[in-house]
DNA sequence: TGATATTAGTTGCATAACTAACTATATGAT
DNA sequence: ATCATATAGTTAGTTATGCAACTAATATCA
């Protein structure tokens, strides 16, 4: 009876809880044991940045899915390890953009590798048509919420 | 070209970065439009007990996915909102016996019609037999990466 | 031009995560 | 019985997230 009403609350909890997580915490340790010493989130910043550098902040607060005080305090730890800098926009000066340093550009290959490495593993037995759906499905749940937002405001 | 190589890791991104924290975020949402002032994580932690009551918190460990010192201070902080209390083990007294209290009984039917409904929203436009794929792949990533961290061990 | 609103980014506060090091209790081998 | 080991849980330190309140710069428009 109780697992009736639990059906749904429980995929979000195999969402949130299980696969992405376990994803996350790997590629974390293999970072660790390639000796980078850079997390996930920090990685997934300079991701971004690797595709196009220079960036403002605002706008990796869309393409990473994150608040902006999450990606100042990302970009703080970034700079102090030397792998990002602030650049005043020089037409508009509220705006930091925000420039990979050479440091950083040297993690890229070695970082996406590692990378490759661990969703290669994670993604053992998994058919590329199913990885098609998920990413599918995740866009839609991610629009019906976004969309949904929107309405609420 | 580098496109090429970021497939991979763009997965990871979209599974780890969008819809989960999305589904997550919008739960918490209803939860505090709904006068509740507990988290999701805290609530991850009461749904288990739901299922089943005095567990220890090693076991909330494993059911929940979270590490020894995430279900301590989880504990601690449902604590303080008296919705569950410890109770030593009569048989071993190391074990803390993770109970729920009357305030937390009351909870249960509302927190859950509020997840049903979220992930009602979320799912909106998502088949029956995606979601059991969703599960699938996710439950096969989940096993490729727990076995291998016991291979590595 | 000058008041007002909007936008970009920062800061403070609370909660939560992981790692590593710790305490206390229980188990097991000699 | 004792000493080593394993297990349950806690604590400390760092990083990250969300929200709310804030500053500074720019845009709007009366």
């Amino acid at each position: 009876m109780i697992n009736n009403h639990f059906r749904r609350g429980e995929l979000y909890s195999v969402i949130n809880g299980m696969a992405s997580t376990a994803v996350a915490r790997r590629l974390q340790k293999n970072f660790r044991n390639a000796g980078l010493d850079i997390t996930i989130e920090q990685w997934s910043v300079l991701y971004h940045l690797w595709k196009e550098d220079g960036l403002s902040q605002q706008e990796l607060c869309v393409r990473t899915f994150r608040d902006k005080p999450s990606i100042t305090r990302l970009i703080d730890n970034l700079e102090k390890q030397s792998l990002v800098k602030r650049v005043a926009s020089p037409t508009d000066r509220r705006i930091n953009l925000v420039q990979l340093t050479d440091t950083a550009l040297e993690l890229q290959h070695i970082t996406i590798d590692l990378a490759n490495q661990t969703m290669a593993e994670a993604l053992v037995g998994v058919e590329k048509h199913e990885i098609e759906m998920v990413k599918s499905v995740f866009q839609r749940v991610y629009d019906n919420l976004t969309m949904a937002t929107l309405e609420v405001l």
